[in-house]
RNA sequence: GCUCCCGUAGUCUAGUCCGGCCAAGGAUUCGGCGCCUUCGACGCCGUAACCCGGGUUCAAAUCCCGGCGGGAGCACCA
C-alpha cells in the first residue's frame, strides 16, 4: 500500500484513532524501580577509597540520588575498604575527601559505613556456606589455582567434606597459615562455561596494615561474598552499579540461593567516559602524591572537585550524567555537552568582566579626551546592572590579536576604533603606538580591552595545568573568591578559593567557553 | 581462547520488552541566517542515523538466525 493508498483507506474507515504516544521528552528519565514504593528504598554507594572521585562516578552518585530522590529512600555510603593488595591500597587521607567531593556534588549519605568495621559479621556467614557445602578449603598456590580455574580441573582439595572444611576454617581463623597459603573458595562448578564464574575465592589472608584497623584482622573478605553480606545485612532493597561488576551480581544471586536467602535485585549502567579525561585514577593519585598536581582539585585529575573550581554546578553534573539514563553501553562524550549544561545553568546570571591574556601596552595616538565607560554587566540581562570602567589610553590589547590583525582597523569592544601598526609585535614589554578611527560602532573585529589606568594582573589557571598570565578590570579585586565572572571572548571563569579579595594578582580558574 | 554486555546522525540519547501511530523524537556539535557592541546568549533554518546479511510478517529500528564491530570479565584488586 503506497502512503497515498494508505490514507484514502484510512480515511474511508474513519480517520486513524488519535495517537496514544506520549510525547518523547526533552530529558530522558530514569526508568522505575522494579517494586519500588515510596519510602521502601534503601540504595548504596560504594566508592572504593584510593582517590578523589571523579566524572566516572558521578553517574554512580546521581543514578542512586536520583532513586532516593523519587523514592524518599535511604542512601548509604558504605567504604569499600576491605584490605585490597599491594597494588591497590587503601589511601588514609581519601574518606574525606570522599565526603568532601559528596557534599561538593550535593549527594549527602543518610548513614556511613566502613567495610573494615564489618570484618567479624562475614565470618558467621563463611561458617554458614560452609555448612551447606558451598566452600572448601584451598592451599593451591595462587599461580596453581589459577590454572586448574582456567582448564576445569578441580583441586584434590575441592572434594573435602564439611567437617574438613570447618577444621580448615578454624585453623585459618587461628593463624595457621600465612597469607597465600590458604584460601576459603565457593564451589560452583568448573564446567561454568564462564571460565570468571568457576569456583571464586570467598575469604583470604593479609597481612597488610589497613589504615583504620591495623592488623586486627588477618583474614579478610574478598569483595562479592562482603557484598552478599552486606547488601541483605543492611537490608538494600536494590543495587545500582556499573555493568562491570556484573559477575558479583551472579556470585551473590549465588550464595543466597545456596542459604536460602533473598536478596536485592540489581540493575547496571555502561562505563562513561569523558573524552577530555583519559586519565586513571590511578595516574592522578601519583601525580597528586608527588606533587606534580595541585591536589586533587587540579583540573588535570578531572575529579568532581576540580570541576567545582571550575565553577562547574552540581546540578549541570546531575543533569549530565542523568540524560544517559540506565544504558548499558560504554560511552564517550566530549565535555563540551557538559559544558552546554553548565553554560544554560549560569549564563544569565554570570556577570561579565574584560580580560586581556598575553596584554601588550597599547598608546592612541589622536584618541579623544576619554574618561570612563558605563558598561552593562551583562548584554542581554539589564537587572544585572552596569559598571563605570576608566576608558583613557594606553590600553592593554591582547597579544594574538595584535599579531592577527596587524596594520589593520579594528575595534575595542564598547569603546572605539584605532589602526594597528604594522609588522610584528615585538617579544617582551614594548608599548605600540595605534591611530584613533573614530567611535562609530561599525562592523570591525571587535577586541578586548581594559586602560592601563582600571586594570589588575591576573593569573589564570588553565585546564592543563598551566597558568596564563593578563590584565582584568580592577573592579575584580572586590569581588570575592567563589564568584563567576565570563571573561568576554575567552570563557567562563571562578575566582579561586585560596585568593584573597583585594590582592594581586587576582586568582582565577578557566571554567569552560 | 572462553563468558557476558552493547551497536539509532560527528557525539550522546528516546523508541526495542508488548511489530503498525517512526518516511525515527530530543540534546549537543557543525553550517547558514537574524539579533545583541563577545568567539557568549537568544531566535529561525539546515546537514545528518536504525552495524551488515538472511528469515518470519500485510507490516521490522523493534521478533528469529548468522556475521561483523566495540567494551568488560576470566586476581588470594575493587
Amino acid at each position: 500500500m503506497t502512503p497515498g493508498d494508505r490514507a484514502a483507506e484510512l480515511a474511508r474507515l474513519g480517520g486513524a484513532i488519535e495517537s496514544t504516544r506520549p510525547p518523547s521528552s526533552d530529558r530522558s528519565e530514569l526508568p522505575p524501580l522494579p517494586g519500588a514504593a515510596e519510602g521502601n528504598v534503601v540504595l548504596r554507594l560504594a566508592p572504593f577509597p584510593n582517590g578523589a572521585l571523579h566524572i566516572g562516578n558521578a553517574r554512580m552518585l546521581y543514578v542512586n540520588d536520583e532513586y532516593r530522590r523519587r523514592y524518599k529512600g535511604k542512601l548509604y555510603l558504605v567504604f569499600d575498604d576491605t584490605i585490597g593488595s599491594e597494588e591497590k591500597r587503601v589511601d588514609p587521607e581519601i574518606f574525606n575527601v570522599i565526603l568532601n567531593d559528596l557534599t561538593i556534588a550535593g549527594v549527602p549519605p543518610d548513614a556511613v559505613f566502613y567495610k573494615s568495621d564489618r570484618i567479624p559479621r562475614f565470618y558467621p556467614w563463611a561458617v554458614r556456606v560452609i555448612e551447606k557445602g558451598g566452600a572448601y578449603l584451598c592451599t593451591c598456590p595462587a599461580e596453581l589455582l589459577r590454572r586448574n580455574r582456567e582448564s576445569g580441573t578441580p583441586c584434590p582439595e575441592r572434594s573435602q567434606t564439611v567437617e574438613t572444611t570447618l577444621e580448615g576454617w578454624e585453623k585459618m581463623l587461628g593463624g595457621a597459615y600465612a597469607p597465600g597459603e590458604a584460601v576459603l573458595r565457593l564451589r560452583t562448578d568448573l564446567a561454568d562455561p564462564d571460565p570468571a564464574f568457576r569456583d571464586r575465592v570467598l575469604m583470604r589472608l593479609s597481612d597488610l596494615e589497613h589504615p583504620r584497623v591495623g592488623r586486627k584482622y588477618r583474614v579478610w573478605p574478598m569483595l562479592e561474598f562482603s557484598w552478599a553480606v552486606d547488601d541483605v545485612e543492611l537490608g538494600l532493597t536494590h543495587v545500582l552499579r556499573g555493568k562491570d561488576l556484573v559477575i558479583e551480581d551472579r556470585m551473590e544471586e549465588f550464595i543466597w540461593k545456596l542459604l536460602g536467602v533473598k536478596g536485592p535485585p540489581f540493575l547496571h549502567w555502561g562505563l562513561l567516559r569523558l573524552r577530555e579525561a583519559k586519565i586513571a585514577k590511578s595516574k592522578s593519585f601519583k601525580e597528586v602524591a608527588s606533587g606534580v598536581y595541585d591536589g586533587w582539585a587540579d583540573p588535570r585529575t578531572w575529579s568532581i572537585d576540580s570541576l567545582a573550581r571550575r565553577g562547574i554546578r552540581a546540578e549541570a553534573l546531575r543533569r549530565f550524567t542523568l540524560s544517559f539514563g540506565l544504558s548499558l553501553s560504554d560511552i564517550e562524550v566530549p565535555a563540551e555537552t557538559l559544558y552546554a549544561e553548565n553554560r544554560q545553568l549560569i549564563d544569565a546570571t554570570t556577570p561579565r568582566k574584560s580580560f586581556v591574556p598575553d596584554p601588550v601596552l597599547v598608546e592612541v595616538d589622536g584618541a579623544p579626551e576619554l574618561g570612563t565607560v558605563s558598561l552593562p554587566n551583562h548584554p542581554d540581562h539589564p537587572e544585572l546592572g552596569r559598571r563605570e570602567v576608566p576608558a583613557a589610553p594606553p590600553y592593554w590589547l591582547p597579544r594574538a590579536e595584535l599579531e592577527r590583525h596587524a596594520g589593520e582597523e579594528l575595534r575595542l569592544k564598547d569603546l572605539l576604533n584605532l589602526v594597528l601598526p604594522t609588522g610584528p609585535v615585538p617579544a617582551g614589554t614594548p608599548t605600540l603606538r595605534a591611530h584613533f578611527a573614530g567611535r562609530e560602532n561599525k562592523k570591525l573585529p571587535r577586541i578586548q580591552w581594559v586602560a592601563r589606568a582600571g586594570s589588575v594582573p591576573v593569573e589564570l589557571l588553565e585546564l592543563d595545568g598551566s597558568r596564563r598570565t593578563g590584565r582584568a578590570e580592577a573592579s575584580l579585586l572586590t569581588a570575592a573568591p567563589g564568584d563567576i565572572f565570563q571573561f568576554e571572548r575567552v570563557g567562563f571563569v571562578r575566582l579561586e578559593d585560596r585568593w584573597k579579595r583585594g590582592t594581586e594578582p587576582v586568582l582565577a580558574c578557566f571554567g569552560h567557553p
